[in-house]
DNA sequence: GTAAAATTGTAAAAATTATCACAATGCTCA
DNA sequence: TGAGCATTGTGATAATTTTTACAATTTTAC
């Protein structure tokens, strides 16, 4: 790829996979920007370009080969392997995600779980044991993860993130209700409820 | 309000007011548009710009009065009252949502969880007891609930979302996996980990 | 086999969003 | 008290993103 494409698009191309892995499902060939656009509330046209990026992935008269399309946004998001990533902290949103069954299909498996708790290190979770945290740098380089999903207290979160930097994570998805700083070529996307409910009460009263 | 406030800036006000409420708590009583953005990787001008759109909330020479700003921005987005919210589904992540401690300082409140699984209803989770979904509409509609949280499959949603709205639910936030079609005037936000884990392993490799 | 309909891909235009740059103003400190 | 420093608020400008509009192409229906 040449030129670079700009986050925002990046952005879309996930909401546009699973909308045709849904209307795969409901036994659809074949999607038209038109339906998808419907589907999603994004237009048409927006759509269009937005795959155009990545060569002409269409039929013109036809819309867009559902398996083709799905085969080609999966390469382009690297999510046609299946990714190992660990999840840090073992409360109720860290054991969810652990035992979370909708990742799989999307590309992603949690491989380990960490806490710094030592009542529920051992703790049973799913398939998986819950370790300790201490181990957790360790893990990381020796099954050489790249993925790591924060769910701690915000006042923990910077040292782990750094720790975890230094051992070779370069993708975060961050649940702790804090910015982050992470080097250059470290990418990162947050989670907090709290921000989307502030988002939501604006509009209300 | 004359003026529409566009969207994307009214979707930053929530993280000035968590790197505000921080800084408070770090014992600042002022913050400039520099330190902010410093700390949230925002420029300067632009937090300078958004908040210019609310009147005059800066003194020049000085920053931003932290505690004014921050009664502000609450007023601005109405988290200066505690909203009551629902929670539709009790697994994991619903059980989660109502033990968080994290939303009381943010402007909301839990005040029930329902599921439609016998297994789970009547089970207490934190303060709550876990309500049969059919108790759902008279709950929001007696209480004058307006937010409602989604934890439930993608198969489910549009239909439990369609009740809600039908009662009076004007506020939304989706965790289930699948785009959902709200009348005019209803607020939707989405979140779903796959769709930000895709867009790291976008950059991964 | 052909005409009408459907749909893409994409240049150009429009709209939106972010940055720049600086006058205006208030603070700090000698 | 006044000079210098810091910082806001904001027009103007730049960059990015979205929409429009349509030629090119394929499909569909008769």
């Amino acid at each position: 790829m040449t030129e670079q494409i700009p986050r925002i698009i990046i952005g879309r191309l996930p909401l546009y996979l699973r909308a045709l892995n849904r209307l795969k499902k409901e036994g659809y060939n074949y999607a038209s920007s038109r339906e998808l656009g419907k589907l999603l509330d994004i237009s048409a046209a927006q759509i269009r370009k937005d795959l155009s990026h990545f060569g002409e992935l269409g039929k013109r008269g036809k819309g867009y080969e559902i398996k083709f399309l799905v085969s080609n946004l999966n390469q382009i998001l690297n999510t046609d392997v299946l990714w190992d990533m660990i999840v840090i902290g073992a409360g109720d949103l860290g054991s969810g995600l652990a035992r979370y069954r909708g990742f799989a299909n999307r590309g992603f498996k949690v491989s380990a779980i960490f806490d710094i708790d030592p009542s529920k290190i051992g703790k049973k979770i799913g398939d998986l044991v819950v370790k300790d945290i201490r181990e957790m740098c360790d893990y990381v380089a020796e099954k050489n993860i790249q993925i790591a999903v924060l769910a701690i207290p915000a006042e923990d979160a910077q040292q782990v993130i750094d720790d975890l930097v230094e051992v070779g994570i370069t993708a975060i998805l961050n649940y702790a209700p804090i910015y982050i700083k992470t080097p250059e070529g470290v990418q990162i996307e947050h989670i907090d409820p709290s921000v989307h409910l502030q988002k939501l009460s604006y509009f209300l009263k």
